[in-house]
DNA sequence: AAACTATACAACCGCTATACT
DNA sequence: TAGTATAGCGGTTGTATAGTT
């Protein structure tokens, strides 16, 4: 497991990039794809690194990218997914069509987490923060604070719930199917997109880096929050837009 | 008008995971 | 199986710009 030491190289150019890079790279691109990021640059006439090339690309250049302000919906999208998912900015993006993580986290840190801060919400946990006293607070950032909270528990007992009776259902099914030595099959989780990093491999005796759930979820019960909070979805978090800070 | 401060976001750094030899 | 190269990821920094004094 080495370290790449292409950026390492000297006289390779750091900073903003030109129009006039963004131009080689682009066409660069457009002509040949980019293969290799490590031999692009010298094919490309560009004095960076490939790593450079890469990032600009995948979070500037590519034509599949919006830019421009976040909506509504797009923001509801990140602060639920963080609050499931944690910082994995590349999971959330997954979820936001044509939005890069960078971008979404650049988006969380600046505005987002500001915002849920100054309504008495910790932006790791998605909870009133304790030591918030409520009196202090306007109405309508209570309302909006309960409101949050409510959400995301009654999702998560939702889940939690129904995870419970699949649990149940699924001891009935074994040994209904024990006696048929029919090859018993888990409750497909098929979402994919939605699996957490977290869920430790079979394979894997080591955890991975990412390790941390928000929420303190197993496997199934994140995954049953997430199908409640597809349903709860709908009801949005309007109070953001209703008592926005900014 | 100049100096200072705050904000936004592009870009970099350093790490892990994975593919390849 | 071990070593290496590269891609991907998240945290952090640097810089341009806007706003304030």
């Amino acid at each position: 497991m080495g370290r790449s030491p292409c950026c390492d190289k000297l006289g390779l150019k750091k900073g903003p990039w030109t129009p006039e890079e963004d131009q080689k790279l682009l066409a660069y691109i457009e002509e040949h794809g980019h293969g290799s990021w490590r031999s692009l640059p010298e094919k490309a006439g560009l004095h960076r690194c490939g790593k450079s090339c890469r990032l600009r690309w995948t979070n500037y250049l590519r034509p599949d990218i919006k830019r421009g302000k976040f909506n509504l919906q797009e923001e509801q999208t990140i602060i639920q997914l963080h609050a499931l998912l944690g910082n994995r900015w590349s999971a959330i993006a997954t979820h936001l069509p044509k939005r890069t993580d960078n971008e979404i986290k650049n988006y969380w840190n600046t505005h987002l987490k500001k915002r849920l801060v100054k309504m008495g919400i910790d932006p790791v946990t998605h909870k009133p923060k304790n030591e918030t006293p409520l009196s202090s607070l306007g109405l309508s950032k209570n309302a909006a604070i309960l409101s949050h909270t409510a959400q995301w528990e009654s999702a998560r007992l939702e889940a939690e719930a129904r995870l419970a009776r699949e649990s149940k259902l699924l001891h009935l099914q074994h040994y209904q199917t024990k006696t048929s030595s029919q090859p018993h099959h888990h409750h497909g989780f098929t979402h994919k997109s939605l699996l957490p990093n977290w869920t430790t491999k079979p394979h894997e005796g080591k955890p991975k880096k990412h390790t941390k759930s928000p929420q303190n979820l197993n496997f199934g019960t994140l995954f049953e929050f997430c199908k409640t909070m597809q349903i709860n979805n709908s009801l949005n978090l309007r109070h953001l837009q209703c008592h926005s800070l900014r």
